[in-house]
DNA sequence: ATGGTAGCACGGCTA
């Protein structure tokens, strides 16, 4: 089974876009970020009429998640437990079944957290972007307990918005102090490792310039001035079953294409 | 410190 994530910067823009990569890369589930769409105004036949259940999670304009997927999508809620004030659409789960296993599959856009705001001593600035950011990890890491609990393979996919260590930034020094790899960021995807998750991509490749997402400022792309933020992580049951994982980098080369490129794994379910 | 680009939606935020 070939599960996928990619972020497509905005569903009305990326039609043309996600329709040819659907077309070549065919995997049979796929999680969709920013998809900047309510439910309502999310194209569904361009999903549907190429064999796929939808199940979206929107928001008017902003974020936005989905999952689409050859196999019925079973038990899917909506929304990250722990804050009944958070309005923001960045979680999507589902149940598949296999040949010979089901996988639960969560997807999930995680906060961006620029700009960085701290406090006289260091610590976040209560309201701020990045403690938004780390409180939302911190309700991640509690579902993430209950999902190990279920025994399951489990794939927990999307953006994550961290670059997990200096060799996935073509420009480390540049992002020090960002959001996206400062301690307390690269600290919490380490966490999620030390629990019993397997980063895909790094189970079966290995060294620098492996990017998911190059900005659209400064021929960035052009550059190779990219950075690994773009993730499939796996509980034992499900790394066990890994056959492959890799980036479709060539996608951002494409016509209007998303900033950021998709991630697949093969998994022998 | 600023500007560089893109999406949604049509002003300003988000990235």
């Amino acid at each position: 089974m070939k599960i996928a994530s990619f972020n497509i910067n905005g569903i009305k823009a990326r039609g043309p876009a996600l329709a040819r990569w659907l077309d070549e890369s065919r995997p049979d589930l796929a999680v969709l970020q920013e998809i900047k769409s309510t439910d309502e105004s999310f194209p569904r036949d361009l999903i549907e009429e190429r064999g796929y259940n939808l199940e979206t999670h929107g928001q008017k304009g902003f974020n936005g998640v989905a999952i689409l997927s050859k196999m019925p999508l079973e038990d899917v809620k909506r929304g990250l437990p722990g804050d009944e004030s958070d309005t923001q659409a960045r979680w999507i789960e589902a149940t598949v079944t296999g040949q010979r296993h089901a996988l639960r599959v969560c997807g999930l856009y995680l906060p961006n957290g620029n700009p960085v705001e701290l406090e006289a001593d260091g610590s976040p600035k209560p309201g701020g972007k990045y403690d938004y950011k780390l409180a939302w990890i911190a309700r991640m890491e509690a579902r993430l307990r209950d999902l190990m609990a279920l025994e399951m393979p489990l794939s927990l996919m999307g953006d994550y918005n961290i670059i997990p260590q200096a060799e996935d930034a073509a420009r480390p020094e540049s992002w020090r102090e960002d959001a996206l790899f400062r301690l307390p960021s690269r600290e919490a995807f380490r966490r999620m490792l030390h629990f019993g998750l397997t980063d895909a991509f790094r189970a079966r490749n290995s060294g620098a310039g492996h990017y998911t997402f190059w900005d659209y400022q400064a021929g960035a792309y052009d550059r190779n001035d990219g950075i690994r933020i773009d993730h499939i992580l796996l509980n034992a049951y499900a790394a066990d079953l890994l056959q492959d994982c890799r980036i479709d980098g060539a996608v951002r080369a494409g016509e209007k294409p998303s900033d950021h490129v998709p991630i697949w794994a093969e998994l022998a379910l």
